[in-house]
DNA sequence: ACTGGCGCCTGTTTGC
DNA sequence: TGCAAACAGGCGCCAG
């Protein structure tokens, strides 16, 4: 489940459960998750015997080095993706990559739906570039974050969710983040003020914030503050009562509350 | 050059 | 209750 905040817990898990610990070697139980044509017996050769020596995050993909100056793990969540430390003989279902460290455990990389991938990357800088991937939400300042929406004349929703624009954002933060500052989702770049578009930055920064702090768990976001909890609860806007209301954009279900966000014309 | 739409996968929820 | 359809926190690729 995977935006930002996620990605935030995942590198922890990473750092906490796989740094500094030998690999023993690897299992891949379905090579669809493997990117870029990396094949299960190279992932093994390179990795085994090696250790994880750092971690790194670039919107939603975490990135792992092995060993010094060789190379580095890049993962991608997809829409079910997820790591976890798991003990000796305790791997879940759908672990399908699968690394082992010798005498503790393993870091389990499981994903239901198989949209997730794993990669063996040269550097994140490298990556980020070749992916087109825009600057970090959350460590951009203000300036950066909004110098890619000049031009744009999507709306603000597809722009939020195009990686190549700002990197970690997703459907939910999205949609929390057009809620706390008040605007439709279909709403149009061009038809945001300069003023809108600070304060979308600055509501944007406060969302990633609170998901991190609970650990990305919308549903323990504070009740009386998100509109998060009331999507998957009694579906009310939680500042005015009225029933929350969905509607297609760019693809994707949008949430919105109709008595704050106000359609464009 | 941009943008929105479709398909990839499969587990879970919804609706008749 | 049972089964099929719709849906889901993402993204690569395609056509307009």
């Amino acid at each position: 489940m995977p935006e930002l905040p996620d990605a935030v817990v995942y590198e922890r898990r990473v750092a906490d459960g796989a740094l500094n610990r030998t690999i023993a070697g690897t299992t891949v139980v379905d090579p669809l998750i493997l990117g870029d044509g990396l094949e299960p017996h190279r992932l093994d050769e390179v990795l085994q015997g090696r250790t994880l020596t750092n971690t790194h995050r670039h919107g939603k993909h975490v990135f792992a080095r092995y060993g010094h100056d060789t190379g580095w793990l890049a993962f991608h969540f997809g829409m079910t993706g997820r790591v976890q430390h798991v003990p000796n003989g305790e791997m879940p279902e759908y672990a399908y990559v699968q690394f082992h460290f010798e005498n503790d455990g393993a870091l389990a990389f499981e994903c239901p739906r198989k949209f997730a991938r794993v990669r063996l990357i040269d550097t994140p800088e490298a990556f980020v570039e070749a992916k087109d991937l825009g600057p970090d939400a959350r460590r951009a300042d203000v300036e950066t974050f909004l110098e890619p929406f000049e031009n744009r004349r999507g709306t603000i929703k597809g722009r939020l969710l195009d990686q190549s624009v700002v990197a970690g954002l997703g459907n939910i933060y999205a949609d929390e983040a057009l809620y706390q500052e008040g605007i439709h989702p279909r709403t149009t770049v061009p038809a945001l003020s300069e003023d809108e578009r600070r304060d979308l930055y600055e509501a944007v920064q406060a969302v990633l914030d609170a998901a991190v702090a609970v650990d990305a768990d919308p549903e323990a976001l504070d009740p009386d503050r998100f509109m998060l909890p009331h999507r998957y609860g009694d579906g009310r806007c939680p500042k005015t009562g009225v029933p929350l209301e969905t509607e297609t954009v760019s693809g994707r279900t949008a949430y919105y509350s109709p008595a704050r966000q106000p359609p464009p014309e």
